[in-house]
RNA sequence: GGACGGGUUCCCGAGUGGCCAAAGGGGGCAGACUGUAAAUCUGCUGGCAUACGCCUUCGGAGGUUCAAAUCCUUCCCCGUCCA
């Protein structure tokens, strides 16, 4: 039997409906049906790929709403193709940014596979996945293969790309390598024979090229579905992890809660809509108590719940509520603390807080003293020359309104 | 290959001999407020030192000077135009 999946949506068999639901460009609906029909036909499943960027060994809220669209495919009875990007990776995606990307090493590439092949089968049916690695085909590609695929593309259709253009028109370094990295990718499509390629919107013109070369090399051409790119908790740049603005699938039921409730209010219907099962019913249910002024904390609560027992379970999200109540509305104490050693004679307040490590050095220590920001036991300490002892069997040292350090006897 | 312009703190960007740990903005952190780690307002934002002050930082290496991000030499890197 297939094990159950949190990321279907309730209620429905993968339909064709269901497939499209959440999809921002679909190239084009009528070969997506075709392909389905004859699938359905003939008995053979479809290659659906889906790209792994192999810079950072963490898959976040954002990345896995193409992941849980793949997983939809394969409960469909299709097949994922996840192709690790080892040999991209090293060219770096240039999508959407503004400089060159740093190149990574095989060892790096290597270690980042291993932890996302584990974090990816939290979301997708492992026996319905196929793991492959571009280096596979690309590193066995002479100068004459790269030529001759170089050949059948043009320099203009490449450099139409927005973020090409900003590039050259500021003066930005565009290197060489940057332009091979569509073919790359395009040219997976054709190694891997994809029926279809999934991933974000930024992805859209890589994706064309896969099209365009597998139609070159005399295959079926991929449908193209890109998924709307989930907005990072700073509410302005896509979540990524290199803008350190994103929610790991991996954090803590309580970090997870408390990243989904500091997204600005007018992102609560784009993450229920991408990251959780709703539908489009509840998400317009959702819309009027926004608009009718309904407090956005509760409903966004909700959706820190949801998305919580998603990739948790139900019981974590309502402990994570609650202490996201008892810590942040009630100024109250988390459940779980790190715990510090005080010694007998007692210990400089600065001298502690950044042995303790909850500051980075000493002089922030002292500007935040000044700033009125670390309590001892609730009471506020500005003494830069403090000595803190241990009266009683632990107190609590607080910084700001997250660190928290539990004082014990040493 | 030639001419010109440029490389500044986490990022962008000002600064052309001392008043520079370096304007301004962004980001981050904190405080107030609150409906939340939202929004808004305010403050802080290299390290060590209770403090005097000391140390590290303006692409790299040398040099001039009492004193250099600022001047000189050389090297590396980037851009524009020309070839």
């Amino acid at each position: 039997m297939k094990k159950e999946s949190p990321h279907l949506a309730r209620c429905e068999a993968p339909s064709l409906e269901l497939l499209k639901r959440g999809v921002g460009l679909l190239e084009t609906e009528a070969e997506l049906e075709a392909k389905l029909e004859k699938s359905r036909r003939t008995g053979t499943p479809l290659r659906v790929k889906l790209g792994i960027d192999a810079s950072g060994p963490d898959i976040h809220l954002g990345f896995a709403v193409p992941l849980r669209k793949l997983r939809q495919f394969q409960d469909a009875g299709h097949i994922a193709v996840l192709i690790v990007g080892d040999f991209t990776g090293k060219i770096g995606d240039p999508s959407g940014r503004s400089r060159t990307r740093p190149q990574l090493t095989d060892k790096q590439v290597q270690e980042n596979v291993k932890r996302y092949r584990e974090l990816a089968f939290e979301i997708l049916d492992p026996a319905r996945c196929e793991f492959r690695y571009n280096s596979e085909w690309s590193d066995k590609l002479s100068g004459s293969d790269i030529i001759n695929i170089a050949a059948k593309y043009t320099v203009a259709r490449i450099i139409e790309r927005e973020d090409f253009k900003t590039r050259l028109d500021k003066g930005i370094p565009l290197h060489m390598h940057e332009l091979l990295y569509p073919l790359f990718q395009g040219y997976d499509s054709v190694a891997v024979r994809a029926d279809i390629e999934l991933g974000g919107t930024d992805q859209y013109l890589n994706f064309l090229v896969g099209r365009a070369l597998q139609r070159e090399f005399g295959q079926e051409p991929q449908v193209v579905m890109t998924m709307p790119l989930l907005i990072g908790l700073d509410g302005k740049l896509k979540m990524s992890k290199s803008y350190g603005n994103y929610v790991s699938i991996k954090d803590s039921p309580e970090e997870m809660f408390g990243k989904l409730m500091s997204i600005p209010d007018d992102l609560i219907t784009d993450y229920f809509r991408l990251c959780t099962n709703r539908t489009e019913e509840e998400l317009k249910k959702t819309e009027e108590q926004l608009s009718s002024g309904e407090n956005p904390r509760n409903i966004k609560a909700e959706l820190a719940r949801d998305i919580v027992t998603i990739y948790h379970s139900a019981d974590d999200a309502g402990r994570a509520t609650e202490e996201f109540d008892r810590v942040f509305r009630q100024k109250g104490l988390p459940d779980e603390m790190p715990e510090f050693a005080v010694p007998a004679d007692g210990v400089n307040i600065v001298e502690l807080v950044a042995k303790a490590g909850l500051l980075p050095s000493k002089s922030e220590t002292r500007r935040k003293l000044r700033e009125g920001a670390i309590y001892l036991d609730g009471e506020r300490i500005k003494d830069v020359e403090f000595t803190v002892r241990l009266e009683s069997e632990s107190r609590i040292l607080k910084v700001g309104k997250r660190r928290f350090l539990r004082l014990t006897k040493g």
